[in-house]
DNA sequence: GATGAATGAGAATTCATTCAT
DNA sequence: CATGAATGAATTCTCATTCAT
């Protein structure tokens, strides 16, 4: 079926052009427009594969999440103890920050959209989502090295959810002051950290 | 005889009525006509107060940055122990989600604007050094607790960051998900995750 | 396939729009929309063709320039003699007083925003080198009939910029008050006064 | 009556003021706030003496054919014969050019916004009667030389019409480029021709 | 299916004018 | 009288979206 695959294809490209205007203008300044000349597509195609721009900046964040859990998934590949994951979670969470830095600024206008409650917003449900599911992953990362004795901890979630919140924070804070800290010194502190308050 | 204003009431309430609107409908569905009706003055008058709509974003932001200062000032005034300061902030800003809720939307929209380096971008500017002067802070009761024979820390500002971090990380994950944790057992656990990590 | 759309044609539509509009309320009271309503087009779609308000005008006045050349060609062909065209001249321009009377009102406004210098002004250097250019022609009849023995003039280019005042200056008096004088007298008057002075 | 000369002088003082704004950035441009500055008074003490902005042209426009009666008054002073009149008119007028220029720049202003008649337009119907006056003016120093044995014309009132163009022709070409043609240069050259096309 | 010309709802901002002091 | 804080009508310009081709 080529037509399909290329259907697919052409939406991936729309998404990876609005990724890269979005991140540069934010989501309020870029104009469909742009985005269609950044996809090098007529203005009018890019509502043949969205229907809106809202819409589009939710499919993005789909789209967006997809790509980070395979990235993760790589960087985690083959990794079988609950430290070592953890370690190289961290690693690969702080390395993405310079990586995928665009991603992070569309976060932001994600957040900044999903904020308010509207007719169902589906982004605030599919953000929610996948907090839900990094928190959950993490989590049973906890609980397996508890049950392999390398960690002590009586409430993994509430630890998983540390460790989350501290990269998104740190990812924040990076993002507006790259300068704040170095990242592969933070690394290595946070993940000391991490796993010392797991001992 | 010119008619006598409160200026400096004037455009607070101003401030405290954008503040409002912003957070419950965004920044940029926000009108300052809606600014206006709040702050039960006519649309141009806030254009005496503010120059434009970005910049009335920049003034709320300072203006709640000072306020948040002072709430914390407020909550700690008189403590004196490191480890107990570190658990009233932590408790304090924990509390702030709920206290200050809209403070929090509101500063996913600063989020979002800042991103984009602009014409100077003093929102940039004006966040990154509420961060630095936040980690100073932090940073001091750390070494403070370090001198006092309280904490054990070779790095204090790398722990200070992740402490900040990890507070403004649950902070987001709370506001799109008010059920994702319990407040208060995640204020415990958190007290106790720091201060053991810096044990 | 897109639209296909005679884009000069289009242009040249809102141009006349913007010029009968514009005489009749002037350039300031004229609203973009009326100008559109005149075209019969929608508002948003004058900015497909013009950028702003200003330099609607600013077209506008090289559009009236042209159609004046043209004007004037067409009633200055064929003739010959430096005498006769002049004296066509002055019977042309007195005749477009009546005939091309909304260009004057539109010329008044050009004077009035050309006036201030600002980016660039094209406006100001649109209308000087209109100026020059008329000059210029004028100057080479002139010289001509002293060429060819019917003149006497020490120095033409002078007696130009006199024959282009004595109009200019009587079609804003004309506009004003059309009853100070009598159009076809004024054209026997000022053609004789014109040919007297070269003699 | 102290009081009523203070009013008579602020009066003035507004009216100056407004001339240089209105001068500088163009009636529409200048706000009432600027002339009021200017004038180093109050933005509402203006309705004081004014009724609005157009009035306040409007009365501008007055103030300055008087002060422009004065000025040919002065220089006219004490001549009699008529050719030495008409050579004193013309070089007091280009000599305004360059002394009154700012006068000439509301002159082009009040063009624009005197061409379109609406509620009595009493800018218009007051340039008219300034254009009368001059005429009226000018023919009986043509008739004075017609009878005086200086000049030869028939038609007195079109020959005035001529010479006023001429000038008001000439103010705006040099208004709009200055390096058109040099002032003291033409004054002799339009002085000349005028007077050959009278004898 | 793809396009981009056309559209008009919508919002920010301006500024002449008013009027309480 | 003079003032300048407040106002809101008015207008430009933007841009997401539509739809004829």
């Amino acid at each position: 079926m080529p037509i399909v695959v290329d259907k697919e294809r052409k939406r991936a490209e729309i998404l990876e052009a609005a990724m890269l205007v979005f991140a540069s203008k934010g989501f309020h300044r870029a104009k469909m427009e742009e985005v269609a000349a950044a996809a090098r597509i007529g203005k009018g195609t890019i509502y043949e594969y969205f229907t809106s721009k809202p819409q589009l900046l939710q499919a993005l964040h789909g789209h967006m999440l997809g790509k980070l859990k395979d990235y993760y998934s790589e960087k985690l590949k083959g990794i079988e103890e609950p430290p070592e994951i953890l370690g190289h979670f961290l690693a690969a969470a702080l390395a993405s920050f310079r990586e995928w830095e665009p991603f992070f600024y569309v976060f932001c206008d994600v957040w900044a959209e999903a904020g308010r409650a509207e007719q169902q917003n589906l982004l605030r449900m599919q953000l929610r989502e996948a907090y839900q599911s990094s928190i959950d992953d993490l989590t049973r990362v906890v609980e397996a090295g508890v049950a392999g004795g390398f960690f002590r901890c009586e409430q993994p979630r509430l630890a998983a959810e540390h460790i989350l919140a501290c990269v998104d924070g740190l990812a924040l804070h990076w993002l507006y002051d790259p300068d704040a800290f170095d990242l592969e010194e933070m690394t290595g502190s946070l993940t000391r950290t991490v796993l010392r308050s797991l001992s």
